[in-house]
DNA sequence: ATATGCTGTAACCGAGATGGTTGCTTCATA
DNA sequence: TATGAAGCAACCATCTCGGTTACAGCATAT
């Protein structure tokens, strides 16, 4: 089990936005070149991360740009607006538990909360990080 | 994406090998019947368990027991007794960014280090839970 | 010693997600 | 009007997952 590299990717192409918006237009063919994949993959990531408000990409002309400054833009935000956490639920569950058992009753109840919880701490540690902080140690 | 139901499925089925104990044989026929799945999902888990060292399950006789106390269980040992977290890295990453470009030379370095603490937050999360709390508020 | 009941595997299966790819439409600018 | 790019939709192969059937191995009860 692991967590999507559409993660990834997505931080890579902020990255890209950032660093290259006054040298290049950012296409997303130039993008896929540095990610080393598809520009399709690329465009659908992408938009995604304009549903976010995190971009805009110019319709027939191209190119993309921030929507926000890189220090108010957190890895969470970034995660979420990929779908990293299904729901916003990262944890699976087994779907039938049967409620005559004890156990079966009681498990979701006992569970959840502490699932909830590795979630949250995991989620507080990728909204302690913001663009910003990759952009300076981003060696060009 | 979402983390698979393993590791609910290995919580219920500790749970119900401890509660169980002096009332019933605890099979992995009993526990699906508690779980809402197959003899044979619970056995392929209970295979995990055993190799980590959480549980003993007698060959032959049937039955099965914990081989720590309930309290000396986290729910971090759990998790990785089910391979939650594939090679101990749960977030994904493109496999081939551009070593040409600035931004896909240093990307990895760049990241690594956050999703590392993010997956650390997380895991010391799920340390801070044993099997014992969940027992004490499993109802009967 | 034999039958029984359970564990432990192996071999499949269908469903869903993933990353990838092609092809087409839409749109703004040169 | 031609060009280059975004934005879709439709596929595709591959993986993983939960599930299922079938069978071999083993310890106890009869």
């Amino acid at each position: 089990m692991q967590i999507s590299s559409r993660f990834s990717v997505a931080v890579h192409i902020l990255l890209c936005v950032e660093v290259f918006k006054n040298e290049y237009k950012v296409t997303s063919d130039f993008i896929a070149g540095s990610v080393g994949t598809n520009p399709v993959i690329i465009r659908k990531i992408m938009g995604k991360l304009k549903k976010a408000g995190l971009i805009e990409a110019l319709a027939g002309t191209g190119g993309t740009y921030l929507l926000k400054k890189p220090e108010d833009i957190t890895l969470l935000d970034i995660a979420q607006a990929v779908d990293l956490f299904e729901e916003d639920r990262l944890f699976g569950f087994h779907e039938a538990p049967n409620p005559n058992c004890p156990v079966g009753r009681s498990i979701h109840g006992v569970l959840d909360l502490h699932m909830a919880g590795a979630q949250t701490a995991m989620e507080e540690s990728l909204a302690g990080v913001t663009l910003a902080d990759l952009l300076n140690r981003c060696n060009r």
